[in-house]
RNA sequence: CGGGGCGUCGUAUACCGGCAGUACGCAUGGUUUGGGACCAUGUAGACUGGGUUCAAUUCCCAGCGCCCCGACCA
């Protein structure tokens, strides 16, 4: 991608915010604000999200079936759960007279989708030979927080994968809620987070009266309390830490949740299967989240230094960025379009920054866009190019074919 | 939802009851070219409504919006 056709523009004089991710990513130009906790993903921000929501899709697709749910639904079905009071629950209704007149009813826009899959599993498993299965989705989902903040960290408007499964009966629903935490371990390790990332118990919320697992990741902006037992080295959340042990508290943001539902919802909609003796028998179900936009914004909370963002190769929006320098130069500019077809062939994604501004304002684009490599061509290059990784402090002189060998590595 | 703050070019900010300024960005030209270049010339702005006043961007009220602290957080 050629940066001068790329719709992108950094602001490094940019407004700072309460948190670091919602500071660097519009500095970065990765994301837009068009409300209070309302963000548009520019092209370079929607390549992140893209590269997790992958990642999520890839490991979601070992335990489970992708599909796609509506973001509008009817008032009607959470009636049914009686979840119509959920304080964060937003409605949709005409926007005008007239199109209230056309249709009466209000809609539901979904902060979660139990009272979607429920109804739609219902329709076509009924038989115990059906059991288990479990479907996903990513979507848009809505909450009307009190108060939006911290950037990506809590929207009113979000992107979520959530997954349900369906089950016989409890033991296998514990059985596939075991896989779902091997499948959210791989994730959070995929995206880089694995070393800080805890699995925490955590009450049931709304959903049960029993107990339910959220993946923690340590982080200063977050807004939960995890409590590590130093003895056993369990972690709680602080709301259901047990009195009397001693903990190591931290600071945390959760990326996601599980929860074994059992029957709430089957029983709500009267969900039965068939059994083998001709018997219906509630479904047991279990949901599971993660916020990929909120684990976005928390990964530029774990990984950035004073002049940016930096990237984990699996997410990275591009892989290298190629600063062509000394664009009056007829052969330094022929050199650099040379090297960024040889990369794109290579399938390494670049971004060609192939505008003819100082070599000072490319480099600190590059370090601010958090790009893992920073390749440059000049005439100081030769017929080598230089190479240092966003981290590394030092550059080094190498050939092409080499260089290309280490991006691909 | 309680409390506080703020609404001025695209962005960040300043001043002022009497012609609204600076910087960045953007545009054009010239000089530059290894850590955010320089010069010149342009470009573009007072959230909305009401009130006070000869005169309101400025003061007052309301609405809307945004930010921050706290509460809340399936």
């Amino acid at each position: 991608m050629r940066y001068s056709s790329f719709f992108l523009h950094t602001n490094k004089d940019a407004k700072e915010f309460d948190s670091i991710n919602a500071t660097l990513l519009q500095k970065g130009g990765f994301i837009d604000q068009t409300m209070s906790g309302v963000y548009t993903m520019l092209p370079i921000g929607l390549r992140v999200l893209n590269k997790i929501e992958a990642i999520v899709r890839e490991e979601m697709d070992t335990i489970g079936t992708e599909m796609l749910m509506p973001a509008l639904s009817p008032r009607s079905l959470w009636e049914t759960t009686k979840r119509t009071e959920i304080d964060v629950l937003l409605e949709a209704r005409g926007a005008n007279d007239a199109s209230r007149k056309r249709n009466d009813a209000s809609y539901i826009l979904n902060c979660t989708h139990e009272e979607l899959v429920t109804p739609i599993a219902q329709k076509s498993k009924s038989s115990y030979k059906d059991f288990p299965f479990a479907v996903y989705q990513i979507q848009t989902k809505f909450r009307n927080e009190e108060r939006a903040k911290s950037g990506l960290m809590r929207g009113r408007e979000f992107r979520m994968k959530d997954l349900y499964s369906f089950h016989k009966d409890e033991d296998d629903l514990l059985t596939y809620y075991e896989q779902v935490k091997k499948a959210y371990t791989t994730i959070f390790e995929r995206v880089g987070l694995g070393e800080d990332t805890k699995i925490t118990l955590a009450s049931g919320g709304d959903f049960t009266t029993g107990f339910s697992h959220e993946f923690q990741t340590i982080c200063d902006a977050g807004e939960d309390i995890i409590c590590i037992d130093t003895e056993t080295g369990i972690a709680y959340n602080e709301e259901i830490a047990p009195e009397g042990k001693t903990y190591e508290k931290h600071k945390a943001s959760e990326v996601g949740n599980i929860f074994p539902l059992n029957i709430k919802f089957s029983n709500a909609f009267n969900y039965t299967y068939m059994d083998e003796n001709g018997k219906p028998q509630l479904v047991y179900m279990g949901s599971y989240g993660i916020g990929t936009t909120r684990l976005m914004g928390v990964i530029v909370e774990k990984f950035h230094d004073d002049k940016g963002i930096i990237w984990p190769k699996s997410i990275a929006p591009f892989t290298v960025y190629l600063a062509g320098l000394n664009r009056d130069d007829e052969d330094t500019v022929r050199k650099a379009d040379e090297i960024y077809t040889a990369l794109k062939t290579s399938g390494i994604e670049v971004l060609y920054d192939d505008r003819d501004i100082a070599p000072g304002a490319k480099f600190s684009d590059a370090d601010l866009l958090g790009i893992p490599y920073r390749v440059v061509v000049s005439k100081k290059t030769g017929d080598q190019v230089e190479v240092k990784s966003r981290t590394e402090a030092e550059t080094s002189l190498v050939d092409i074919a080499a260089c290309i060998e280490r991006l691909k590595g």
